[in-house]
DNA sequence: CTGCGTATACCTACTAGTAGGTAGGTTGTC
DNA sequence: GACAACCTACCTACTAGTAGGTATACGCAG
C-alpha cells in the first residue's frame, strides 16, 4: 500500500504527528528538519509556507479519512456495526498512541488563529463526517437498527461532538479507556429500542 | 462586585481571552503587553514565567468555575435546571463570544506540550466539573427527575464529553447555534423517562 | 512634618534562542 | 542542459526571560 515514501511524504507525515500533538502553533520546521534529516530550509522547497504545509496535510488527511469510511462500508453493512467500527478505530489509535487525536478536531480548537486556507479544511471534514456520520444513521434508522429520536442530521452532529470530546477526556485524564467509557454506552443507547 | 481591577488581573484576563483564541502557544507576551497598555518585560515583575501566568490563570478560573456552579446550585434545586442552566450559561459565552471555549476544555487539546504545572491544574478542573456533573446526575436519579442507564459517574464523563465537543463544533462551523443543536437533545433525553 | 528605608510597579535596554522565510549555490539524474 | 532536491548562509521578526534603573507610595523614627 505504502510506496517508496519521498521525502515530501516523510514532512508530511512527520507534521502530522507533531501537529497532533500541540497544535498548528506547537510545532516549528526546526522540528520537522531534526527528525527528517534535512535542513530547516529544505522543507521550504516542499512546501514554500507553514499554512501550506498544514494545508496539504489537511487534505491528505481527509483524502485518507475518506478512503477509511469506505473501508469501512465495504466490511461492514450494518449501519450499527458501521458506527462500532468506526469508534474502535478510534479507540485503537488512542490506545497505541499511534495518533491519538483527530488532526481537524484539534485544528478546530485553535480556529481563530488559523490561516484562512486551513480553517476552510478543517471545516470541510467536519461537513463531510457529520455526512457520513448522517447517512449511516438515517439507514439504521430506517432499517430498525438503530433508534433515535430528532433528525439523523442532530444525532450525527451529537455522535461527532460526543467523539470529539472523548478524545479530549482521554487525553485529559491520561487515560485512553476514558474514550471507551464515553463512547460504548453512546453506541449501546443508539443500537437499542427504547 | 468586581474591585478595582490591578495590571495583574488585567494581564491575566487578556491573557485568558487569548488563551481562549489559540492556546498555550497562540499568544506571547507582547500580545498581553499591547493590549495591557505596559512592556513586555513588566509582565515578567507579576508572573516570572509563562507557565507561572497561565497557572495561576487557570487556578482563577478554576475557583470562577467552582463559583459559578456553587451560585447555580442556590438558584435552582431541581437537578434538571441545574444542567439546564449550566448548558445556557455556555450557550450564552458562545453566543456573545464573550468566552467561546472552555479554558480547560481548549489546554487539555494540547496537554502534550505544555508545562507539567498546567497539566496538573487543567486535569484537576476535569475531576472537578465531573465530580460536580456527577452529583447532579446522583441526585436528580434519586428523586426520579433525571434518566439514564449505567453509573453517574459514566453519564457524567458522557455529559461532560458531548459539551466539549459541542463546543468544538460551534467553532469549526463558525455558529454558535450548533451547541444548543448538540447539548437540547441531550437535556431532553435525560429528563425523559424512556 | 521631615527625612529615611523599603517595597511595589513599572521602565529601558538587553540577551540567547527560535520563528518562518529567502537567495543563491551544489549535486545528481534524466 | 534542464530540472529536482537539497544545501549553506543569511534575513527580519519575534520568543521568553534578565539586568539594572526610576518613580511613587507607605511605614516609621526623629
Amino acid at each position: 500500500m505504502a510506496g517508496p515514501s519521498t521525502t515530501s511524504d516523510e514532512i508530511l507525515r512527520c507534521a502530522r504527528s507533531l501537529l497532533i500533538e500541540g497544535g498548528y502553533n506547537g510545532f516549528s520546521y526546526a522540528d520537522i528538519a531534526k527528525v527528517v534529516g534535512i535542513r530547516n530550509a529544505s522543507i521550504h522547497h516542499h512546501f514554500p509556507s507553514k499554512s501550506d504545509l498544514v494545508r496539504t496535510l489537511i487534505a491528505r488527511y481527509r483524502e485518507e479519512a475518506e478512503a477509511g469510511l469506505a473501508h469501512l462500508e465495504r466490511q461492514f453493512t450494518n449501519p450499527a456495526d458501521r458506527l462500532r467500527a468506526y469508534v474502535s478505530y478510534w479507540q485503537a489509535c488512542i490506545a497505541d498512541a499511534s495518533a491519538p487525536f483527530c488532526v481537524c478536531a484539534l485544528l478546530a480548537s485553535q480556529i481563530p488563529v488559523l490561516p484562512e486556507e486551513v480553517i476552510l479544511e478543517v471545516r470541510a471534514h467536519f461537513r463531510t463526517l457529520s455526512a457520513w456520520l448522517s447517512s449511516v444513521l438515517e439507514s439504521g434508522a430506517r432499517q430498525g437498527s438503530l433508534h433515535f429520536t430528532g433528525t439523523a442530521k442532530a444525532e450525527a452532529e451529537a455522535f461527532m461532538a460526543s467523539v470529539h470530546g472523548a478524545m479530549l477526556s482521554a487525553r485529559a485524564y491520561g487515560d485512553a479507556k476514558m474514550f471507551g467509557v464515553i463512547t460504548h454506552p453512546l453506541l449501546e443507547r443508539l443500537a437499542t429500542r427504547h
